[in-house]
DNA sequence: GCGCTGGTTATTGTATACAAAACGCTCCCG
DNA sequence: CGGGAGCGTTTTGTATACAATAACCAGCGC
């Protein structure tokens, strides 16, 4: 890819994550420019991917903003996430071959190692987790669906950053990951789905404690 | 909206859909800086989307290329839109005020009237449809589904334009919008889904027909 | 005091010139 | 005759200057 407008997707992105900054609060394309050392046309074509993965939004006026999720924004995103996921799962589970369940298994053990410390390495955790996700995704070999996801796991993980997580939160995760891998040993979709449907469902019930109670009565 | 990259998206678009250009052809910046009389900056804000949208398609070295979908493509296309739209369909029937039930219906009656006369106007048809659709995903109240639909949407309309639809793919449409409309004046989401999944596929096999069969076995 | 109106500043949008990278061609060597 | 290195051309990427538009503020009329 381009170099400068990677930079400055990269550093923008970092300076997000960093905290520095309110949700809510404006920014300017000069601003950025001057964080990241490139000029505005490179910002902008960094502006604009960050517009899309919701981290940053534009006014009706196109000033721009750090984006803000309501609660009720974060459990959209988390449906439509389960949505498309369990799809992912499925078709995982029709194509996958030996070789990637058992690569699916190592970065599983990755993800335990990350745990089981002393204090666990929830950055590490994190890491494996990602690369766990992304490869259900590839060996879905949807595109366009792959995409999409894509953009809805990038949102929340500006929240997850913040967030304090409990050992067996954590350990649930490498449980429901090992089932996985069973599930697409043994080329289950049903299985892998339905696993994969709990697994999301739970992260969001984990991660909305954080944040507070539903605004009001609330479909699936 | 910002003036010229706007001008250039439709103009650019427009192009695409006169079928003054194959699928697979390269395009150069210049090129269409020069059809939409705009400078090559608006023009790359343009190509963004339009590459958003799939129209438009980069090679690894950054190179423009106008989209070439396989059968496979638009079948994975038509699946995920098909997911997201029953989801969509489901939180419309929930939510979906008598006021906007009854614009739905002046919609589908504006879409039949489109269908009856000597030769039916297709141009007006789509133009219907799509208002149709759009009211279900502005009653599902989902930001980002809205967002991820319209992109799915978006990119089958090229192929769209070329196909000749039959007088009775038409009229089955509309019967399909006055199930859907039944469905939403009854607050019923399962019956809603279910009238959504089988009018998308349909309009798959209907559509697929003129691609030519699978490649392969394929999946759900 | 309130709201409007004019002008001033801040911010985004566009054009253009230049830099970097990729492509294709030719020519040379095996 | 085939393949690869070098070089000119094409194409994309970036910086910068300028234009257009939106926000802000002050001052005026009511």
């Amino acid at each position: 890819m381009s170099r400068a407008s990677d930079r400055a997707y990269a550093a923008i992105r970092a300076h997000l994550l960093s905290g520095q900054v309110r949700a809510g609060e404006q920014l300017t394309e000069d601003q950025l420019a001057q964080i990241t050392g490139v000029s505005r046309t490179p910002v902008r074509e960094a502006v604009r991917r960050l517009e899309d993965e919701l981290l940053l939004v534009r006014s009706d006026t196109k000033r721009l903003f750090v984006a803000d999720w309501s609660r009720d924004d974060i459990e959209e995103m988390f449906t439509l996430r389960q949505m498309l996921e369990c799809h992912a799962a499925e078709r995982a589970a029709r194509r996958m071959t030996r070789g990637q369940v058992a690569e699916m298994d190592a970065v599983n053990r990755e993800l335990k190692a990350a745990i089981e410390q002393p204090a666990p390495d929830v950055a590490r955790f994190l890491d494996a987790n990602r690369a766990f996700h992304d490869a259900i995704i590839e060996a879905a070999a949807s595109p366009r669906l792959g995409q999409m996801l894509a953009r809805l796991v990038e949102a929340p993980v500006v929240l997850r950053t913040a967030r304090t997580y409990s050992t067996e939160d954590l350990r649930q995760s490498a449980r429901d990951h090992d089932e996985l891998i069973a599930a697409f040993a043994a080329r289950d979709p049903d299985w892998a789905r339905a696993v994969m449907g709990s697994h999301l469902r739970r992260a969001f019930h984990t991660f909305a404690r954080t944040v507070g109670p539903a605004t009001d009565a609330e479909d699936a």
